[in-house]
Parts: structure tokens; C-alpha cells; sequence
DNA sequence: GTCTATAGTATGATAGAC
DNA sequence: GTCTATCATACTATAGAC
């Protein structure tokens, strides 16, 4: 019976322990020891089945970030308008920070850190892969006329991007708001504005 | 000839050095070896100037938010109307990215651990008064007809809030954007939205 | 204001028994 | 799969000389 999310073998289990905390206080400030004793071990025990608290974060960035790709993909492939295709990507997020709240959540704190290391040079690749992907939707939307024509795609991408992971400061899982009613406000807000009338 | 920012004496000096790092790398990131190497000085040498790594990130967060808030208050007691205070409160913000781009960082990355411990209790003060602040103002913006009345005022404040402060991320002061170009790029989204027509 | 030297502790990781 | 025991290192911080 697994205590942790919805792992269901002991390294899964583990691995979920040392999320949360990684999520919680970031990872340089987890230390081992702390992610054995939330498991009722000691730490020497967590080498059996992890090669380092590296290997750790990396494969629960990793194995998340392979995940959301597919997602990405299948959008950008579809037959949807661009403008479609933009809400999809968002609403593909919000659903990732309800769904891997933990992952985005140390996404968010570590990766620029973690980034400088050659083994997670990966991230810096995904993030330029995510960045073609918002700023060409972007563009396709300004020329099909979905999009304002004066939009600095490059500013509204940032905007656009920040916001959305941004938003795993607040959001809880399980609490009052889906994912979907997250980003329908979101989105009412990016397209029509907060302006009266 | 002080070498780092605006400082004038050795120790506002060491700790302008200190803030670059923290920014750079995260404050649990940071040693004080890293500190008293960039500073071309041993680490226990640092100690004349600081009681402790904890008290020049203390330093730096309390003194840069002391000054925001001036600003702020001044923003909040002014007679402009309720959207206009917010356009004022947003422009101060990114100016604050522009001037302060290292504490600002910090206090992105960094605050939500720091703030667990007894000595950063202010942030989490300074956070509650900054909520008071955004969502009294967006209220009175739809109370006043400058802003549309279907909004959810502590979701947009969040979205509002998290655009401003995580532009710190991607900003780089004496870049192409000044903070004025960004706010105003800013606002004209938040306003109006993306959407043609 | 900085250096030399070092104390005291926390940390990531390993080897082998059970 | 976990424990016992421990190593090697990195870290914050201190005391006193210069």
C-alpha cells in the first residue's frame, strides 16, 4: 500500500519522498538524510536504489519533461489554428502542474541551476525546443489574423511562458480550482484583457 | 574605484559581490569561499565586515524591500485613480527589476525557503501587505468601471503579481528594453490582450 | 582590513553484515 | 531492502597575528 502519490514500488516510492521535499525546500536544501528519514530508513539505504541525490532529480525531471513532450507533439501536429493550438499548449500545462506538481515545481526553483551541469544540459535543449514551439504558434497566429499584428512575439513568448509555470507558487492539487478553470481565466485574461470594455 | 555596482565602501562593496552570486547561483549555492574569491580575499576575512553568510542576504532583501515600499506607499497615498495606481505599481515594480535586478532574483528564488526560518518572518509580512495592496486596487478598479467586473480579483492578482516579479528571470538591465518599454508592453497586454480586434 | 590556522559540523557516498 | 559503521570532503565560523 504506497503512501506517496501513486507509486507502487519501493524505488517509486522513494523517488515520489524525494520529490516533495526537492519541491518544498529546493534541492540543495533537501539532503539525503532528510529524504531517508521522511521514508522511515536511513540514508545509506537510499544508495541501493539511486546512484546519487543527482540521479534522483534527474530522472524525476527527466522522465517528466519526456512525458509533456508527447503531449506538445501530438498538439503541434494536429489540425487545430494556431490560436487552438496555443490554448492546447496551455491548457497542456496547467494540466502538468496539477498532474506533476512536484516535477514543475522544481523545474522552477532548480533548473537554471541545475542547467549549468553537463548532465542536465538537456534542459537547456528543451527549453529552446519549447521556445520555437510558442514563439512559431505565436507568429502563425499574427499572420493568420487570429492575433493582434503588433504583438513583440518574443516579449508576449516570455509573458506567455512565465505565467503559465509561474503559477506552481499557488496552485494546489485538489484544492477549489481544476487545471481547466485555471486556464480559462488565464487565457480570457491574455486574450481580452482586464480592461472595461 | 569600486569595481561592483554603485558601492563606495569595501563592505558595500563585499556585498554587492555577495548579491551577484546569491543571483547567479542561489543563495544555498553560494559559499562563502565563492564570495571572499570573487572579492580576491580568504573567507574568514569576510567576517570582519558580516556576522554571517544568513545576515548579508538578510541585508540585502530587508534594505531593497524597505526602499520598494517608499515608493509603494507613495503610489497608494497619491490621487490617481485606482487603474492608474496599478499602471504606477507595475512600473515601479520593473523599475525595481531594472535597479535592483540581483535582489529582486534572489528574492524569486530564494525567498520561499529563507522565509521559513525566524529571522525572514518579514518577507512573509511584506507579502501579505503586498497582496492588500494589488487586490484593494484591482477591487477599486472594478468598482470604478476602469476594469471589467467579471474578474476573479485574487486570481488575477496572482497572475498580475507573478508576470511582474518572474520577468527578473529573462530582463538584463542595460539591455535593448529599458523597464519603462517592458512595463508598458506589460500593461498593454494585461489591458487589451492578444486578440485581434 | 586581511591572513594564518583551525575548530566543529553537515553532507554525499561507500563497504559489508544481516 | 535495510542497517551498521564510517570515510572523505565541504562548509560555516572563530581566534589571534599582522
Amino acid at each position: 500500500m504506497p503512501r506517496e502519490g501513486t507509486a507502487v514500488t519501493r524505488r517509486e516510492e522513494l523517488l515520489a519522498i524525494a520529490a516533495r521535499l526537492f519541491a518544498e525546500r529546493g534541492f540543495k536544501n533537501t539532503t539525503v538524510r532528510d529524504i531517508a528519514d521522511a521514508a522511515g530508513i536511513l540514508s545509506g539505504s537510499l544508495y541501493h536504489h539511486f546512484d546519487s541525490k543527482e540521479a534522483m532529480v534527474d530522472e524525476l525531471l527527466d522522465s517528466f519533461q519526456q512525458e509533456l513532450w508527447v503531449r506538445y507533439d501530438a498538439i503541434a501536429a494536429s489540425d487545430r489554428t494556431p490560436r487552438q493550438k496555443l490554448e492546447d499548449v496551455v491548457r497542456a500545462s496547467f494540466d502538468a502542474i496539477d498532474q506533476h506538481h512536484s516535477e514543475v515545481a522544481i523545474f522552477q526553483t532548480d533548473a537554471a541551476y541545475l542547467g549549468t551541469f553537463d548532465r542536465f544540459a538537456y534542459l537547456e535543449e528543451r527549453n529552446v525546443r519549447f521556445r520555437t514551439l510558442w514563439t512559431g504558434l505565436l507568429a502563425e497566429g499574427v499572420a493568420s489574423g487570429e492575433l493582434r499584428s503588433d504583438l513583440d512575439v518574443e516579449l508576449v513568448y516570455r509573458f506567455l511562458r512565465d505565467t503559465v509555470w509561474v503559477a506552481v507558487r499557488w496552485y494546489r492539487p485538489g484544492g477549489d480550482l481544476t487545471p481547466g478553470q485555471v486556464a480559462d481565466q488565464y487565457l480570457h485574461i491574455l486574450l481580452e484583457g482586464i480592461r472595461h470594455g
